[in-house]
DNA sequence: GCATAAAATGCAAGCGCTTACATTTTCTCT
DNA sequence: AGAGAAAATGTAAGCGCTTGCATTTTATGC
């Protein structure tokens, strides 16, 4: 096994073929300058000898590794997972691989894979949101390395968004919940720090509270891990309270599951007692009892459109601009009146 | 943009530093081998300079790449998405880089998807279950690939295997179903063509049907794509049979939770009068309502291991054998008695 | 202080591919 | 049939890095 590999070579597949290495190199990459008859001694030879091309010295050869590096901060996260299909779906049709990395929330892992990645020959990249050192950044521009951000959206960014304005579809469902007449309202979130789409989501929910003359320092906020479980034990931490809430936003979905799993097993009724919000819209959100009032973020548009900005990026005819996708407020059924309001 | 970034080169640092090329290869590859006072200026050179190594050179002038590829069906599955997590995360422990592609479930694709990473110089593979094309092994082997299969088990496999065997998982929960009394039973699976984790699965529930006495081939078999709005129809066109089933074994849960949320809609009780089993245990099996009863996989330790095993084999240190992981069956709410039981 | 061993450094070849340029073959037209 | 243009093919120079070997510097022992 450790033995290395016998990989043939251009130079096996010219020898098999009577030809030299740069006849086949053109059979390979622009068959049209090669005449009917030698195309087809070479094409044979290369199947015959089951020829692979040595990417790492055509990356040299050519400048150009047709690699799209993508960093997430987890793929355990079903919302990257769908984003990022989409993302190698239309990069693939346009000739480009996509390498993915997930850096654990760590922006120090992260450095280093933005670093590793554009020495892999990375044609460009993809991040996620926009917290992270500003040397990254300075790096990025030194290198002129095409890169587009995604999953939230701002004007003054270091580099082009296509994404979505997070704090505004926050603003959305708070502003849902406040309509109903809830006025004890808590937030449940993933950690801020360093999590720009976390906090954005937070301090939409705190505008909508403003607006309704609320006062967002008075609010209870649990920031806690992304799971099921952490959900569950912020719904209990706050359910302790003197004076529990009637609402809950949450900052994603997957809280929001925890929040309604252990409501239900409390015996709480949502959304008699208590309404809950989340953020993703994520299968999850339609399949659990009461179905969720989430936003909806149109994870597959934004895939599409991301490639195609990056690719233009790369290949020069690209204008700079950002996109800002519309998500939209799904009102399902675990959003109900506040209960003096019934 | 169209401009080629300008990344410094190893000769820029030497330069830079005043040594040689190779003296600034050492200092970053073996530093042991460097004094203490050339490799500070060199060091202070390399970030200086923002020195990235470039990777197609090394992996030329080295032939080893510390990457390697993993090709999955799909990225959506919540199921690939976690065991993928963990193999990255013992890989990059390792020192070793992963690459994922996605086939969408296409045998043409995936194939040529492995060439690819294998021109990429991957150093190993991670394939998922066992049916494709032979001449991919054949490829494999000659080229001697260390490749590991996973997400299923077989003990004449190609290569080694670090999965746990579906036939078996299924054959238990099927057995478990049988013993509460269910004698009209129906199977939804995901396709089974060139997919042997779901064939598997529907031959354990076959085989389980057959040690209870029953004729397999009586048993309705619903084949349908992967999703929650497909789960749901396949349980429609069940309950519209003349003599519907009491008991619905679905291949993944993902179908079981559209069984589940389509008998809701239609306001036919679960367990009462349909009994539903899935397979993952993925976490919206005990999100939905009822809980669902269904197979647990210990993706993360198949990951683990998946990950050491394929680096011992790429070192050499592998005896080439292959683990069965214990699966575990979760029996929650949506599993009752047959209704002539009760 | 000098011979010798050991450590540090430099030189240069080569990894497999592409491509500009030079050369040969084939075609076209008279 | 032969000149000239066009098409096909070959030659060889790199792309940026590592590493065996040669060379220089530093350390060691007497």
């Amino acid at each position: 096994m450790a033995s290395a590999p016998i990989a043939p070579r251009l130079e096996d597949v010219a020898k098999a073929a009577g030809v030299s290495t740069a006849t086949v190199s053109r059979c390979l990459n622009t068959p049209q300058k090669v005449s009917e008859k030698t195309r087809a001694k070479v094409m044979h030879a290369v199947d015959q000898l089951g020829y692979t091309p040595h990417f790492g010295a055509r990356v040299m050869a050519v400048n150009r590794s047709f690699i799209i590096g993508a960093i997430v901060p987890t793929m355990e996260n079903a919302i990257f997972a769908r984003g990022l299909q989409a993302l190698q779906e239309a990069l693939s049709d346009m000739g480009y691989t996509l390498l993915v990395s997930s850096s654990s929330y760590s922006p120090r892992i992260e450095a280093a894979q933005i670093r590793s990645l554009i020495g892999r020959g990375a044609d460009g990249l993809f991040l996620i949101g926009q917290d992270r050192d500003p040397d990254v950044y300075t790096f990025l521009q030194n290198r002129r390395v095409p890169t587009v951000l995604t999953w939230n959206f701002a004007q003054d960014s270091p580099f082009p968004y296509v994404g979505f304005d997070n704090r505004r579809a926050a603003y959305d469902v708070a502003q849902a919940v406040c309509l109903r007449g809830h006025r004890d309202i808590a937030i449940v979130s993933a950690a801020t720090f360093d999590n720009d789409r976390a906090r954005h989501r937070v301090e939409g929910f705190h505008q909508a509270l403003r607006d309704t003359g609320l006062e967002p320092c008075s609010v209870p906020v649990i920031e806690t891990t992304y799971s099921i479980e952490s959900g569950g034990r912020a719904f209990e931490a706050l359910m302790r309270h003197a004076h529990p809430p009637t609402a809950i936003l949450c900052g994603n979905d997957v809280l929001a599951a925890g929040v309604i799993k252990r409501a239900s097993e409390m015996g709480i009724d949502i959304p008699t007692r208590v309404s809950v919000t989340g953020f993703d819209d994520i299968e999850l959100a339609q399949v659990i009892t009461p179905r969720l009032t989430t936003v909806h973020v149109p994870h597959r548009r934004m895939g599409n459109i991301a490639a195609r900005t990056l690719v233009e990026m790369i290949e020069g005819t690209h204008d700079g601009g950002s996109v800002c996708l519309d998500t939209s407020l799904m009102l399902r059924l675990s959003l109900g009146p506040a209960p003096s309001h019934a």
